[in-house]
DNA sequence: GATGAATGAGCTTTCATTCAT
DNA sequence: CATGAATGAAAGCTCATTCAT
């Protein structure tokens, strides 16, 4: 029933973006992402399920190319140290280059209820998953300290970015984002990196 | 008009937190917490501006406990490095001991609109500035490396506290959480120790 | 939570009643019944479940007066044969006083969805429950014919003035609707009478 | 511009049928039926006016094979009385027939609007007028009671039959049907027989 | 202070119909 | 003749807030 592909597809997706970032979730009506979008308010339902299906079809697209994107930079890369700092500085310049999407990604999107939330995971995996298999590779080369848990690494890694971001968002985007990449690798890697390998940096 | 104090104040504050958790901030009417509080909708109102100022002040009330028990705690230590981990450990337990509260903070009062987040930032305030004040004081002492950018500092040791609570809440707090401090603490220590001390401790 | 009594509930299911028959059920907007009934769109949600049931409890309503005035009409009549022109002749006689309520319980009401018509039945069932009555009694008195099965008799005594009272609806009450029961009940008679009291009437 | 006739006329009108019967008519959208058919839902529109135009169109068609069959029995039949017999027990025995065209025509016709009803009880006119000819050709005859009204008579034998089916239908089928004609015809019969021809049955 | 009946604005979704291809 | 993507009007129901008692 629902299309996800087409041109008028990606027309509503973005007109829902901006939409959203103008006014808010709560004040984001289908009428008002349909005239965006240049369509008809039934139309909208040939494309989508219902309204959330738009949030979530939305999350799904962008973090689906958020992610490949980040993939095919660290392709080629080998040191886990900077496939590290490559993943953090994507994360912050990718939002701070798309305001609106930053803004729906970081407040707006958490305001919807509890089954989105559950379903905005699911998609929010891909890239937690992409953080643990760096992690975990680090750690099995010997770059990342073994004694680590992973989840708990992980858990500081997004939950730091995310803070980072956050924080920018709600001062209006003020300052720079992507400098603040380098300062927060330096000082994670300085809790991941493996005894031995601080022995020789030494 | 809307009195801050009063023995019905509290058990509305209190009918709000568990009804928001059993039943997800969207399904949570005014006249449902007016009941579980023992109390008419129309008093409701005698107590709180709208439905808007009963969650900012169930914020406020619990935020306000939660930072002066934690300031309360960290009276007569001197260690800095003990300090963060009284914040942390503090932080974990709080939550872990009110599952209530933690499903309110975590997830459902995030669901709630934008000029809402930023009045709950606001109280948030109270709290980060005494992260803050941990900071500064150990770089002062020379506990904590002073090229750390404190403001960064912070969004780390807020933005993986909260991360971590908030996985663990959208895991039906189906593992203990207060464990989870002393790791916590100790990757972020790596980080965030002044090289001298770091000297001094081989 | 829906109050089955009260002022407001009577008024509103008498501008149901008006604003149907002037309408059509489904031109009769709920704003347009609160409108007619001089109440708020939400006060009608006070009295009823949803707009369903508004049909269902005018029916009730009606039908349940409808039948407590036929009972007390037949209480001290011996007669099987004088209880049947008195049922006959209440139902004609009951609705041609009500032009708007005729209307809407021979069109509109059949016009409502099927779990509608069963719950209808329902409350029908009271009447041919009477109906019923009347002819077991009449063939244990000896009046009515003993080999005819009650089911069909009351299917044909319910079908006839129904379908009496339609051809009137819809011919827009042009003619006068009472004096029909006196040459059906005629009819109906010929057709249940005993054989043995119709020797007598020889 | 709507053609009326056709293969996929009738294939239209086929599931129409089908599809009215199975989901109720509220729940028969015009793609629904579109789809049964095997055609476009523009293509509906080069047959049909409107939706309404399909189920009108549909009940004439039904209904014109009905008394076409029906009249087809009667060829031949001289006995007045044995012509009613006929009459009722095509009637029953048709519907019984085909289970998903009695529900059509007993529930769910019937929940369209007003202005199909006048049109089907345009269309119905062709067999209240067969039944009317039957009843003023006896009288003639001298087979019926001169004395008794047509119109009545004639609405008597048509609420009973369809009061009889209805109660079918909303009984689920669980009954046989056809043998319930030679009951009511026997009922019917008692009230319609002239008198001069009852004295010469004694 | 306390009550709770009443208010009424606000929005997602369906589906009959059209028309460019 | 046939298609089916696109249209856009239309309405039931919820719930925060008020105010007469």
């Amino acid at each position: 029933m629902a299309k996800k592909r087409g041109l008028k597809y990606d027309k509503i997706i973005d007109a829902a973006v901006k939409v959203i970032a103008q006014n808010g979730y709560h004040h984001s009506q289908v009428s008002k992402i349909a005239k965006e979008a240049g369509v008809a308010d039934g139309t909208i339902y040939l494309y989508f399920k219902n309204k959330e299906d738009i949030l979530i079809s939305l999350f799904e697209e962008k973090m689906g190319q958020f992610v490949d994107y980040i993939k095919h930079k660290l392709e080629g890369v080998t040191s886990d140290e900077e496939k590290l700092a490559i993943l953090i500085n994507m994360h912050l310049a990718q939002l701070e280059k798309d305001h609106n999407l930053a803004l729906v990604t970081q407040l707006e999107l958490r305001q919807s209820n509890i089954s989105i939330r559950f379903k905005v995971n699911e998609v929010l995996k891909g890239y937690l998953g992409l953080i643990d298999s760096i992690i975990e590779q680090g750690k099995e080369n010997g770059s990342f300290d073994e004694a680590i848990d992973t989840r708990m690494m992980r858990q500081v890694i997004f939950g730091s970015i995310d803070e980072v971001v956050t924080n920018w968002v709600m001062k209006d985007h003020r300052y720079e984002l992507a400098p603040l990449a380098e300062p927060l690798h330096a000082f994670l890697m300085k809790g991941m990196i493996s005894p031995k390998r601080l022995e020789e940096k030494r």
